[in-house]
RNA sequence: GGUUCCGUAGCUCAGCUGGAUAGAGCAGCUGACUUCUAAUCAGCAGGCCACAGGUUCGAAUCCUGUCGGAAUCACCA
């Protein structure tokens, strides 16, 4: 039980045996004591005013007095109008340090025997991995850390979307202008290599489409169709699509050619093999290098046709109708939202039936007990559905799934348009901040020591310490603002600043091999700063918990940089190796080494990792 | 239009199960390296927590309404 745990206990208990009165433990408010006043914990006592009928000061002054008798490891008390200021011994703290360093899964909770699956990621083949991409990813994957240092069995997946009009434009469009040249021979990377195709076909596209503009044919559909007064260019904006599926030349390749892939045609079959295969190469590119990989990766080719048999035994159940077209619906009104087409009229499947499909299948292939999809708050409403439509069929894990929305990420010019030109690409992106991390460092020099390949490598974690901070310190669901320039700062609330707590304590232990194992046992009076220290850290287990109870890694990043401040500043204010004396500087070896610790797990929990110098 | 989310310093963000004088970073200005990595530290300045009501001992936090922004409401994914 952890020292708050016990005073709220305690508090309890007192209210209980003293006054009389019931007020539970969880219910009792207990804060970390604000700087300005002295002390560990506060107790908040307000709130039994009523009950006990007393003035604040004086249920506080009791209290703490009554606290003081019967905890050891309370040392005083003061009272500030309603608030009991808690301080504990300097030994209750020394002991907490001692747990720290000593317990190798500090922060990490047991096995609990559940398996969870978490989606993340999840793109689409017909072109490379954005900015977009990347707060997805690292909310995935941070996510699947803390749901696994919270007890859990996890299993990390995707669904890749490897089919459909869209990857069909890019066939048609590099079997026109691709000369059949692969990844290599373009000296591209196949994500890159696919989207320029994709890109292309859009460009020619809208060619065919504005020369078609001029045509006779055209300015008489224009002159049938147009809405009053309404002008040219707003008509064929609005016409785009019709144009595409009835008249486009190019249009029509493109659905010739999905057409022969639903029938399984072995030439353009070989065809979309070879082109995705060069996107998976791409994707595992960007993948490793931002740290992250999957246990079980799902393909739409495989998965979009899932589904059926759980619409037809639905229908059977009662939980779907049948309208006459043969389409059939969901009525999700007695859950407050509308009804909903789960197969459509020729029997083909939509995302939903997808969806409930997929569901399905990883639960057979992985019997889990939760799901956890990271899909961007656009689709707030399907996944709503989804899971009304999962709990209505009884499946077995309908009451454990949850949508890890999160709000999308504009650039301080606005929107990120594939259109205009404004996506940020992800290889680019990567390939940038370590750039940035690799000139910061050659300006100061600290590492010329070291290899070459030691010195990438920790340009490397500079880099992407920077850019993944910058992102998952932002609370999911806020649509973010992300400024390049901003990204790849290096000072203040960064990435990289954390990583320099870091370092700091691996340079300083260095240097001190081996005293660490003389005892501190007469180091007694310590600093505030020291106190402040461990307080924080014995936090860390709770910290971790609660983000991976709410599914939210910014509080832990949050966590981590608060930590290294007040490291940064004791070592700012006191010395460590010339430490006044033998006793201290054991003491603030032991200190800093578990600082390094909880830092370092903290941060590996977020996807980032520490190098030992910088 | 219905529903949902967001609105806190010039900018980017914390704080939101109600608790003390609302916090950081960046940008601006001052200062601190013969001393363990200055990617650091200390200080100054910067706020009608969108607005208006309500609930209460107490509201940035909860409720209602208004304004502003976004998303969604497809036989698209």
């Amino acid at each position: 039980m952890s020292a708050i745990d016990e005073i709220k206990a305690a508090v309890s208990t007192v209210l209980k045996e003293k006054y009389d009165y019931d007020h539970p433990a969880e219910e009792v408010l207990i804060n970390e004591t604000r700087s300005e006043f002295e002390g560990d914990y506060t107790v908040v006592v307000f709130p039994f005013t009523k009950a006990l009928k007393m003035p604040p000061p004086k249920i506080a002054d009791e209290l703490g007095q009554e606290l003081v008798r019967s905890h050891d490891f309370i040392s005083s008390f003061n009272v500030i109008k309603g608030f009991l200021n808690l301080t504990f011994e300097k030994r209750f703290w020394k002991g907490e340090l001692q747990k720290i360093l000593t317990d190798k899964d500090f922060g990490r909770t047991s096995k609990n025997g559940k398996k969870v699956l978490v989606e993340f990621s999840s793109p689409n083949t017909n072109k490379p991995l954005h900015l977009g991409h990347i707060r997805n990813i690292l909310l995935g994957w941070s996510s699947a850390q803390l749901l696994e240092a919270a007890g859990y069995d996890v299993v990390k997946t995707q669904i890749v979307n490897d089919r459909g009009i869209a990857i069909c434009k890019s066939m048609v469009s590099y079997q026109y202008f691709g000369d059949g040249k692969s990844p290599e021979e373009a000296d591209k990377k196949g994500d890159h290599l696919i989207g320029e195709y994709y890109v292309r076909f859009e460009k020619e596209f809208r060619k065919e489409y504005k020369t078609w503009q001029d045509t006779a044919a055209a300015k008489k559909i224009y002159e049938d169709h147009r809405k009053v007064g309404e002008k040219e260019e707003y008509f064929f904006s609005r016409y785009k699509n019709t144009y595409f599926n009835e008249y486009s030349v190019l249009g029509k390749h493109a659905k010739d050619m999905l057409l022969k892939w639903e029938s399984a045609d072995e030439e353009v079959i070989a065809l979309w093999q070879k082109m995705n295969g060069w996107v998976y190469d791409g994707f595992n590119e960007t993948y490793e290098n931002l740290g992250v990989h999957f246990d079980h990766i799902y393909y739409e080719s495989d998965t979009y046709k899932l589904g059926k048999v759980l619409i037809a035994e639905g229908l059977k159940k009662g939980v779907f109708y049948k309208e006459d077209d043969g389409s059939v619906w969901v009525d999700l009104e007695d859950v407050g939202m509308d009804r909903k087409l789960v197969l459509r009229s020729d029997g083909t499947s939509v995302y939903m039936t997808q969806d409930l499909g997929t569901a399905q299948i990883r639960n057979k292939d992985h019997e889990v007990n939760r799901m956890v999809y990271v899909v961007g708050d656009e689709q707030d409403y399907h996944f709503k559905a989804l899971f009304a439509i999962l709990k209505k069929l009884e499946e077995p894990y309908a009451d454990e799934l949850f949508h890890l929305s999160y709000g999308m990420v504009d650039l301080p010019t606005g929107k990120m348009k594939s259109r205009e030109g404004t996506v940020v690409d992800a290889d680019d992106l990567i390939a940038d901040v370590i750039k940035e991390a690799r000139e910061s460092s050659e300006s100061r020099g600290e590492i010329e020591g070291v290899t070459a390949e030691e010195r990438n490598e920790i340009f490397r974690k500079i880099g992407l310490a920077a850019l993944k901070f910058f992102i998952i310190k932002v609370s999911p669901k806020k649509r973010m603002i992300f400024d390049p320039k901003e990204s790849v700062d290096m000072q203040g609330q960064t990435g990289p600043y954390i990583q320099n707590a870091y370092v700091r304590i691996q340079s300083v232990l260095r240097k001190s091999d081996g005293i660490e194992h003389v005892s501190d046992a007469e180091y007694k009076e310590l600093e505030d700063l020291e106190v402040d220290l461990i307080r924080t850290m014995s936090q860390f287990p709770q910290v971790v918990t609660e983000a991976a109870e709410q599914l939210d890694p910014s509080n832990l990043a949050n966590y981590c940089y608060a930590l290294a401040k007040l490291y940064h500043r004791f070592w700012h204010d006191l010395r460590i190796l010339s430490a006044e004396t033998e006793v201290a500087k054991v003491f603030r070896l032991k200190l800093s080494k578990s600082v390094a610790k909880v830092l370092k797990s903290g941060m590996h929990l977020l996807g980032i990792e520490m190098p030992s110098r910088m």
